[in-house]
DNA sequence: CCTGTCACG
DNA sequence: GACGTACGTGACAGGG
């Protein structure tokens, strides 16, 4: 049939379905082979619902998907900044986009593209020819460049929201009709395209302009009437480059094409080439579903690559409580270990009465060999119901404890079997605690935070929800919460059983999935060399502990009760009447109602702001400020160290045993916890003396190492700036020699103010500096600080290079990059609104943080080794800093070793043009170590 | 359970 | 054109 009256062309723009399925799916990939697939996936989701929807009168009897090709068209010619400002196209999406070419031929629906000319050229083209023929026309796109064509028959459709968008949807948009849309964007410009437009002028200014006036070439030449001063000189002045601009917007409908609209008659697909190629990009969801339409049976899958040999997770049985075996006897346990020996890997998962791995004692074991193959083994279920009548003797049907832990550890400690758990550091601290060394070991935790760190979260629940789609059972189901909570062995065992089960059931099936995509994501080196070799180091330090002394932190806990009694004594006769000097609600009260004193700004809680800059301005004012700060000082370092830290002192041990949690800091960092042993005071007097407390024992010192100014190094080695990296080669002082490099100070003329803002500039920088931000650090007009910014950009420009370059990255790729290749997602990085400019500071920082997050890791790794010949053990760390107890008389030989560790961790995977420089110290405390 | 505050790198 | 901003953590107290 030939294009004419009664006809309905549909003209889908494919970037847009492109990029539109790429960002709103997350990053699959091909089960066989790795290659990133998620935006075919969506793209061949949305022309499937495209063609299962296009019935009834509005049906197209014509339709064409139309592709960009190459990013240089005449517009380039007319201005070569045209597009210029455009991210890169994301690595991930780059080998999809010729897939997504094969898939709509796959689909029998014409695709076209033309090198030179855009999509929305050859759209316009089309439009205008199918219009002139007498047909009506559907483009399907939500692109405000496509609205000038609206009109005469031609309509858009936004694909998502499904809302058809005539002329007077393109009036709301625009304020114009669709014919004067490009006077509209001439004049307002388009950031996204580069589109230059007049500064100063929206849509809204441009679109008032062009009612008034009636197009763009009657404004221009009448410009001289415009009233307002401002808008009258901007016109008259860019000229130029408005008649550019408009010439770039608008849409050539003479693009030459060697198609005509008769090839794009609608046709049915030919279901075996859609279904080989569904097939073959491995959509098991979409093939079934087409095949059924076209009610064949889907074809068979490819074989998946041998490296893998892994089913796909959506094809496994759905995850049933019912099937799994509760392990009572010898025989039972012996049937399991034979499997998991042929099997050659086991999830492991064990339970127990606490989660303080120092305290807990283990109560059971789960494991699994394949999806819905596991098994509960009992060992110290305590009898009774879970009620009133419990008692301590032990439930029946279980094997004895130190029986089974005979079985199993052969093949626990079997370097042969790999065991695969959970966050493993837990498990394999509660089975070191009994005499097994587990290894060798996976982590599924770690495979994701390897993968997806930023993110999601990296706990059970969430990954089992996000990639098997499977809810677990809450462990409050069983024990119970608040009061009335109990501890794991006071669960009968048929309820325990299911819960424990599932655990290494869901364990093995994410470590299925997750492990064979190491490789494709990249970061097998990572997962490798600063994951999971980490799991034992640390589980080692944490079960060392560090000593801590109770009499000292008591006698710091009596004085400063006292101290803050008196404080109170004198804020409360200050203050007029006696409040809740820890209530910062009352505080505000007392300070802005009742003594009137300037300066307070309600936050949006309605509360006043009492933080310490906040009381530190106030201090000049009254008298009472100060005081209410010397006592929250006092107060912190009593509550959350003199007093709590004796409460974490192990009975057992009689020291603190801290937890590191690998994967839950975004930027690779660790952090601690229960207590936090890396907020211990260090800045003032007071609160260094908190460091008393940590003591080596009898016969022994504490050793402390920690990096000079690495993340400093890392930027200056990155953004490779040559007198920073001077200036670090030759040992100088870095904050002195940037002051000097910024304001032109010869350096023994340098003063410590001078010296001190320089220093707040470099930190700043790491941070993502704003001119606000080093206002408020250093207390200066913002004037001042954005001065400072500009001089300091202005003299290493360097700086900003990078600094554009790591935003640019981010948001081509969600993602920045370590030096060694650890991926921190950005997810925020494209918002918009206030979460952009957070997204943007960290994408700046991540990289150096997370790059000597990464150095330190692999020092510690090797750290074991290397010292194995001492009588020393490592026993914390502080982002920067390692700290050691050792045999008194081989402190000097420790620190001599740690330190070549240290300084040397970054090779040879990186070759940094900074050194890399250890400060090392040694005490019977923490606090002499310094 | 959330917010404000403050300890560290 | 205004808004709101230094990065990363964890613990405690107060207050619904």
């Amino acid at each position: 049939m030939a294009f004419g009256k009664g006809c309905h062309l549909h003209l889908i723009d494919g970037s847009a379905f492109i990029f539109r399925a790429f960002h709103a799916l997350p990053p699959l990939t091909r089960k066989s082979d790795g290659l990133p697939i998620g935006a075919v996936a969506g793209f061949c989701n949305m022309l499937d619902r495209y063609v299962e929807n296009n019935s009834g009168p509005d049906a197209a009897t014509h339709v064409a998907v139309i592709f960009d090709k190459g990013s240089i068209t005449f517009r380039n010619e007319l201005f070569d900044a045209y597009k210029a400002n455009r991210s890169e196209m994301p690595e991930d999406l780059r080998p999809q986009i010729p897939l997504t070419r094969e898939a709509t031929k796959a689909f029998n629906i014409a695709c076209e593209e033309m090198q030179g000319w855009e999509a929305d050229d050859i759209i316009a083209t089309l439009s205008c020819r199918a219009r002139d023929a007498g047909g009506r026309v559907t483009i399907v796109s939500s692109d405000k460049d496509l609205m000038q064509l609206v009109g005469d028959g031609v309509e858009m459709l936004d694909p998502m929201k499904n809302i058809r968008i005539d002329v007077d949807g393109v009036r709301q948009k625009f304020g114009v009709d669709p014919d004067r849309v490009v006077d509209v964007q001439a004049l307002a410009g388009d950031s996204v395209d580069n589109v230059p437009g007049a500064p100063g002028i929206g849509i809204k200014t441009a679109s008032q302009l062009i009612e008034e006036y009636g197009s763009l070439e009657e404004l221009l030449d009448r410009a001289g009437e415009i009233k307002q001063p401002k808008r009258r000189q901007i016109l008259l002045e860019h000229r130029a480059q408005i008649e550019l601009s408009k010439r770039l917007v608008q849409l050539d409908c003479d693009t030459p094409l060697d198609f005509g609209l008769d090839d794009l008659e609608i046709r049915d697909a030919d279901p075996e080439v859609l279904l080989d190629f569904l097939n073959r990009m491995e959509f098991r969801t979409l093939t079934r579903k087409i095949a059924d339409r076209f009610d064949r049976e889907p074809p068979a899958l490819p074989e998946a690559a041998p490296q893998t040999g892994v089913p796909a997770a959506e094809a496994e049985a759905p995850i049933d409580h019912g099937a799994y075996e509760v392990v009572r006897d010898a025989v039972a346990l012996q049937v399991w270990l034979d499997r998991i020996a042929a099997a050659g890997s086991v999830a492991v998962d064990t339970e127990t009465t606490s989660l303080d791995e120092m305290q807990a004692e283990l109560v059971g074991i789960s494991l699994a060999t394949e999806p819905g193959v596991a098994c509960y083994v009992p060992l110290a279920h305590r009898a009774g119901g879970g009620d009133l009548f419990d008692t301590d003797a032990l439930a029946e049907g279980q094997m004895p404890m130190e029986r089974a832990l005979e079985m199993l550890r052969p093949m626990l400690e079997d370097p042969a079997i790999l065991k695969i758990g959970q966050n493993m550091k837990y498990d394999f601290k509660i089975l070191a605690r009994l005499g097994i060394e587990v290894a060798p070991i996976d982590d599924t935790m770690l495979l994701s935070y390897a993968q997806h760190g930023g993110l999601h979260g990296h706990g059970m629940d969430v990954l089992a929800d996000r990639y098997l789609n499977h809810q677990c059972i809450p462990i409050k189901d069983l024990i119970g919460t608040g009061k009335l909570k109990v501890t794991f062995d006071r669960v009968t065992i048929d309820k325990a059983a299911p819960y424990a089960a599932e655990d290494a059931d869901v364990t093995l099936r994410l470590w299925r999935l997750l492990k064979p995509r190491l490789h494709s994501a990249r970061v097998t080196q990572v997962y490798e060399t600063l994951e999971r070799p980490l799991v034992p180091v640390l589980a080692r330090m944490e079960m060392a502990g560090v000593k801590v002394d109770r009499d000292v932190l008591s006698r710091m806990s009596g004085a400063f009760a006292q101290k803050m009694a008196e404080f109170e004594a004198d804020i409360h006769a200050k203050a007029g009447r006696p409040f809740n000097v820890g209530s910062p609600k009352q505080l505000g009260e007392i300070l802005f109602d009742e003594l009137g004193l300037p300066g307070g700004k309600k936050g949006k809680t309605g509360a006043y702001g009492t933080g310490a800059d906040v009381l530190e301005d106030l201090a000049t004012e009254h008298e009472l400020p100060r005081l209410i700060l010397d006592w929250r000082q006092i107060s912190k370092l009593k509550s959350t160290y003199t007093d709590n830290l004796q409460t974490h002192i192990n009975p057992e041990t009689g020291r603190v045993h801290t937890s590191y949690s690998i994967a839950g800091a975004n930027t690779g960092r660790l952090a601690s916890s229960d207590p936090n042993l890396q907020n211990i005071p260090i800045r003032s007097e007071e609160g260094r003396r908190i460091r008393e407390a940590f003591v080596a024992p009898e016969g022994r010192v504490l050793v402390a190492l920690d990096y000079s100014q690495i993340e400093l190094r890392i930027l200056a080695h990155v953004a490779g700036i040559e007198e920073l990296k001077q200036a670090f080669r030759e040992g100088q002082d870095i904050h002195a020699i940037t002051a000097s490099q910024m304001f032109g100070v010869p350096l023994d003329e340098m003063t410590p103010d001078v010296r001190r803002q320089a220093k707040a500039i470099n930190f700043g920088v790491i941070y993502g500096i704003s001119g606000f931000g080093l206002a408020r650090n250093l207390r200066i007009p913002r004037e001042e600080a954005q001065a400072f910014i500009d001089t300091y950009f202005a003299r290493f420009p360097g700086i900003r290079d990078y600094m554009d370059a790591t935003v640019k990255f981010a948001k081509a790729n969600d993602r920045v990059e370590t030096l060694f290749g650890r991926r921190i997602h950005t997810p925020e990085i494209n918002a918009k609104g206030p979460g952009a400019g957070f997204a943007k500071r960290a994408a700046i920082n991540a990289p150096i943080q997370g790059t000597a997050a990464d150095v330190i890791r692999r020092a510690m790794v090797r750290m074991e080794a290397a010292i194995a010949g001492i009588d020393a053990r490592m026993l914390l760390q502080v982002h920067d800093e390692l700290l050691f107890e050792v045999a008194e008389d081989q402190a000097e030989r420790l620190m001599a070793v740690a330190r070549e560790v240290m300084e040397g961790a970054h090779m040879p995977v990186v070759d940094l043009s900074v050194p890399l420089v250890v400060d090392a110290g040694q005490g019977t405390t923490w606090a002499q170590a310094h």
